[in-house]
DNA sequence: TTATAATTGAAAACTATTATCAATAAGGAC
DNA sequence: GTCCTTATTGATAATAGTTTTCAATTATAA
């Protein structure tokens, strides 16, 4: 299960594995949705009522700093994370309920070096997010 | 000339062209690269001394009103501003002089509404940026 | 030139994030 | 299990970025 791979990734790394800690995870390791850190602050008190906003910011700096979590810019805030893909995958988000997707572009490099020879650059990163309705909240608008 | 351009069309709006939004438009009608209010703030001040920062926060948003200019996200920062670009272009980013520059990708929508099939969604909008480094700035990097 | 209302810059307010610090608690040694 | 050390905590203060407030100014139409 993802949550415990996490805390054994933090454990694993010299950190000690605290009730704020365990209930930051809990969230953002099985969250389908990117959150910023007041939402896994809110979502992580009911599991641990004692937590403090400061220990999610601590707390998903070290995710992200593990590659455990990525940082996520969305149209209305660029501090939101989501569990970090796998190899080079690009993202789906649907506007109604948050929901993000990894996709694969298949040759999207090729394109990416043609773009950069015509340009001159030689290119170190890209950002690929297309934002949209899923199908449950196309459903849910229409019905 | 853009920067005209710009000010006659803040002007058929109904706005005034004061000192202020005449030294914001000058400096973000001609940039190359993606400024943020600070950033305009201080170019700008070189032509009109007695600027306020906040009339730079409300010329922006009137700018982007009329869409003349566009947010960018990059990497360090989400409140960057470029002019808005004719059609739907795509983002070459350099991460050495800060240089933007648009590029249109062939077949892009095609790829888009086959991975929208793919995972139910129906795409409102999309975000292509790429980072890298311009001719310019690898030349002067290696020389 | 004058009147009027939009606009201004300075200061205050607000929000999000980071740093400080004494109290707490995780986890290794025994 | 108990003790000890020190990482970690939450509360508070500090900081940075942005927005609001407001009296003074100024663009513009009459």
């Amino acid at each position: 299960m993802t949550t415990q791979s996490w805390l054994s990734q933090l454990k694993a790394h010299g950190y000690r594995l605290t009730n704020a800690r365990k209930a930051v995870v809990e969230i953002v390791a099985t969250t389908t949705s990117a959150l910023n850190p007041l939402q896994v602050y809110e979502a992580a008190k009911s599991t641990y009522q004692g937590l403090g906003l400061v220990s999610v910011y601590r707390t998903l700096e070290k995710l992200e700093e593990l590659e455990l979590i990525q940082r996520v810019h969305l149209p209305d805030g660029c501090n939101a994370y989501l569990p970090q893909a796998d190899g080079h995958q690009h993202l789906l988000i649907c506007e109604g309920c948050g929901k993000a997707e990894y996709f694969e572009g298949d040759n999207m490099e090729a394109l990416f070096s043609k773009v950069a020879g015509k340009h001159g650059f030689s290119i170190h990163e890209h950002w690929l997010q297309l934002f949209g309705v899923c199908s449950q909240c196309e459903l849910a608008a229409s019905g």
